[in-house]
DNA sequence: ACATTAACGCGATGAGCCAC
DNA sequence: GTGGCTCATCGCGTTAATGT
């Protein structure tokens, strides 16, 4: 009987040493602090405290948590595995606790909430804009903020907080835990030139021919820019060697129509390319479709979406239904 | 160069006491 | 019971000295 009050707490009363401890604030903000600066004095300096201060932070947090969480290197420091656990969580407590902030904020405000989405240009055209209209229609006064970028982009402002929600893919450098993604659309890419474009004449233009011309592609990396690379190798076709880089739609059309540059784009965006400029530019012909990998709605996992973000959520899954 | 430790200062907080 | 005062304590910051 004697042994069993002795005995450690079981489930979670066993583990709630840092509520127990008093780890606080300022310590979840020291550990992400050092997880990014790799410094104490560094540390120290973005949290507006000097180094000693710092120092005593962490050997308090340390104590609290009963292990080392950092490597002391002759030229700063590093986190342990425990260091890295605790700065994980810790981030996302802080994320959290952003999010609160926010809430709070539109709730006082009176603004009936933000919501802030990422999409890669296709379907922020034809999903996230149409989306958003029909809430705008329903909720006047909410704010929304949309980001066109390529996933690489998306997905790790999505890990940062800096969105609600994206329209992309989950890259593959990136551990696909993190994410919830449901798979919406399949993308099928196209080639563009200007109207009257050499390239043009044929009924079937073949690869090769479009190679001697100035390419406006996404940056290095992108999955569309990857696709495109992938059929000139397996047609046997030597890659453009004049490349612009742009994630930028508006710089790509400019270069398209003002000179003898080819771009890729969703076929999506070539359909409101041709409809909405009156015909200055034309689809390329080839022999074979490009189909791009498709794309999903992914939200970060573990983290709740606002009300307003549901809504946005809600709203684009109802339009591919 | 960078981290830790020691000594100290300052402001917030709570306990104890007293007057009203 | 309430409000005002004093004082001890605590938390958290600093600088200076010391260690790696």
């Amino acid at each position: 009987m004697e042994e069993q009050t002795k005995a450690a707490p079981r489930g979670a009363a066993a583990h709630d040493s840092m509520l127990r401890g008093g780890l606080k604030f300022t310590h979840l903000r020291m550990i992400v602090a050092l997880d990014e600066h790799g410094s104490v004095s560094a540390a120290a300096e973005t949290m507006n405290v000097s180094q000693p201060a710092a120092s005593r932070t962490i050997a308090e947090m340390e104590q609290i948590a009963g292990a080392r969480l950092l490597e002391r290197l002759p030229r700063g420091v590093r986190l342990t595995p425990y260091g890295q656990a605790l700065a994980r969580r810790a981030r996302s407590i802080l994320l959290e606790l952003r999010e609160a902030d926010r809430e709070i904020s539109d709730l006082r405000s009176g603004t009936g909430g933000t919501v802030n989405i990422g999409a890669v240009t296709a379907p922020a055209i034809d999903l996230a804009v149409p989306a958003i209209r029909e809430l705008r229609a329903r909720h006047p006064r909410l704010e929304i903020s949309i980001q066109v970028e390529t996933s690489n982009v998306l997905a790790r402002e999505l890990l940062a907080s800096r969105h609600d929600l994206i329209i992309a893919r989950i890259p593959e450098d990136l551990n696909p835990r993190l994410f919830e993604s449901r798979v919406i659309g399949i993308e099928k890419a196209c080639l563009i030139a200007r109207r009257g474009h050499p390239v043009l004449g044929a009924r079937k233009v073949p690869l090769e021919k479009t190679a001697a011309f100035d390419w406006v592609l996404q940056p290095s990396g992108s999955l569309l820019r990857r696709t495109v690379e992938q059929h000139f190798i397996r047609h046997d076709v030597p890659l453009p060697e004049r490349i612009l880089n742009t994630s930028s739609l508006l710089l790509t059309l400019v270069m398209v129509a003002q000179s003898d540059a080819i771009a890729a784009v969703s076929i999506d965006v070539a359909r409101f390319i041709r409809q909405s400029l009156g015909g200055a530019i034309d689809v390329v012909p080839l022999a074979f479709e490009i189909e791009v990998q498709p794309y999903s709605l992914i939200t970060a996992r573990n983290r709740t979406l606002s009300a307003a973000a549901i809504m946005l959520r809600d709203a684009i899954l109802k339009r591919i239904r």
